[in-house]
DNA sequence: AAGGGGAGGAGGCAGCATAG
DNA sequence: CTATGCTGCCTCCTCCCCTT
């Protein structure tokens, strides 16, 4: 029995040993390379003080927090990994403006962990080049709809609509174009997949894969706690159904 | 008047590709 | 090899509107 039905279990045990990885290597390297940025003295010096804590457990936070830093530069990605995996999604190669192409369904999409990712004044931007790519007469991707995707939106609500931000030169919002869309992660999921669950099962099935790659298991009340964070971003709308 | 919250600007840290 | 520029993710701050 395969683990999900939209998508073959070697390319997802794949992506998620991939993360895995670089979260060891990231580990690893904040051991190695603790001073390869510059540290903030000051920041050390406050933090040890205004958290009450020691120069050890400042030591610990402080690899800790390089190494996070390291690995969520890579969780959207591990995203954009999975939705190009399932049936006819394409994932483009970085440094292509866009990250997601479906030719059958003429689809393409750009891909952000979250909702924040992009600040306001780069949103005008992408809007243009959505625009562009959509609109022009001699891009390959004319006719298409373009979808922004925040695979963690603002709200724990399912979103999927204009995709209008201020346009930086004027001042005001871009007008409405029906082919240029705002999606959340659940939604874009489903649109994928053709499963409305299909976030939820895959963030389900990873302490599984996991593992059966590392041989950690996870306590049930951490899987509990994780469902919890997961509702809190998404709402608990997956559980029907 | 005070406080919550959204919009937008700025900036820090990290990875990667590429130029020199 | 190092330096540099670009991109991605996240955080902080300020302004401003709206509710209470």
């Amino acid at each position: 029995m395969q683990l999900l039905p939209w998508i073959s279990d070697e390319f997802l045990i794949n992506a998620v040993e991939k993360l895995l990885i670089i979260a060891d290597k990231s580990l690893q390297k904040s051991e190695t390379d603790f001073n390869k940025n510059v540290l903030d003295p000051f920041s050390a010096i406050f933090q040890i003080a205004g958290f009450n804590i020691s120069h050890d457990e400042w030591l610990i936070a402080e690899k800790t927090r390089q190494a996070q830093k390291s690995l969520q530069n890579h969780v959207g990605d591990f995203h954009q990994i999975i939705l190009g995996g399932v049936g006819s999604w394409e994932n483009l190669e970085t440094g292509q403006i866009m990250d997601l192409v479906n030719h059958d369904k003429k689809i393409i999409a750009e891909i952000k962990n979250k909702y924040n990712t992009v600040k306001g004044s780069d949103l005008s931007g992408l809007y243009q080049a959505m625009e562009n790519l959509v609109s022009n007469k001699y891009s390959t991707f004319k006719g298409y709809t373009a979808y922004y995707v925040t695979i963690i939106p603002k709200k724990p609500t399912r979103i999927n609509t204009f995709f209008n931000p201020s346009d930086k030169e004027k001042g005001t919002k871009f007008s409405e174009n029906h082919d240029i869309r705002l999606i959340d992660g659940a939604s874009f999921y489903e649109i994928v997949t053709g499963d409305p669950n299909a976030l939820f099962n895959l963030y389900q099935t990873l302490p599984t894969v996991i593992q059966k790659l590392t041989g950690k298991e996870f306590k049930s009340d951490t899987i509990n706690q994780m469902i919890k964070y997961f509702e809190l971003a998404y709402g608990s709308s997956h559980s029907k159904g």
